[in-house]
DNA sequence: ACAACACTTGATGAATCAATGAATTGTTTT
DNA sequence: AAAACAATTCATTGATTCATCAAGTGTTGT
């Protein structure tokens, strides 16, 4: 056998051609959206508003779990603009912040539907 | 003022109308696929991958950072079938494990990029 | 003003996750 | 067979995350 011939000098551990790199500010944002939706309680959440627009007392009573876990997960999905809030009265309107974030969700719904 | 008008009797916590509910199972899947991409150095070497297959030593270069940390993270994400590996020779060359995921990380890399 | 309702916040503890470095496995080269 | 190289696994430790429940805030109705 006569060596590799994989990709010249690819392993010299120097810049590396034909790879792209991504921003690092980017990557840590993108991952802080991917962190807030890798929960399974907050996608059942965020699939409900999918839907339309809920209240919490509505959210907490279709999932049937605790009203104060439900705002707290709502809490957190607001600090990453994932949901957006309107006051109406008492309640607390809850909705997709925006259309990235709904095919966001969608397409990872429709992924985790298909496979297995 | 005359009360709430907002949604008729819409918060008995009875089953909501126009809502659809998600199939648990679904959303344990697609969260599971967030978490794992829910992570800076693994979407970092995710947006790597995103240009072309690399083994791990190349991608431990060009990320500058412990080749057992890129294994491990390797490891996690290939259990989650986010990637695919491929051994050649004494390498080991990862890459995306399908077009899904390939939308799915290109999907958030744009969102983060737009946004702020 | 007071009670009731809708929701949020704070504090605590349990569980999960991730980085590190040492030891190990598998492959190729000599 | 031994040395060199590529990658994985293991164990430890520190950090983060999550649920729970009590206490607090804000709004409306009487």
């Amino acid at each position: 056998m006569h060596g590799d011939e994989l990709e010249p000098e690819a392993h010299e551990h120097s810049i590396q051609p034909n790879v792209q790199m991504v921003e690092s500010g980017i990557c840590d944002r993108a991952a802080a959206i991917f962190r807030a939706l890798g929960d399974s309680n907050r996608l059942r959440l965020l699939s409900l508003l999918m839907s339309r627009e809920l209240c919490v007392s509505e959210i907490s009573g279709i999932l049937d779990d605790n009203l104060s876990a439900v705002s707290q997960r709502l809490k957190l999905l607001r600090s990453e603009r994932i949901v957006v809030v309107r006051r109406e009265g008492k309640h607390m309107f809850y909705s997709l912040a925006d259309g990235h974030i709904r095919e966001l969700i969608a397409n990872a719904l429709a992924h985790g539907n298909e496979h297995d």
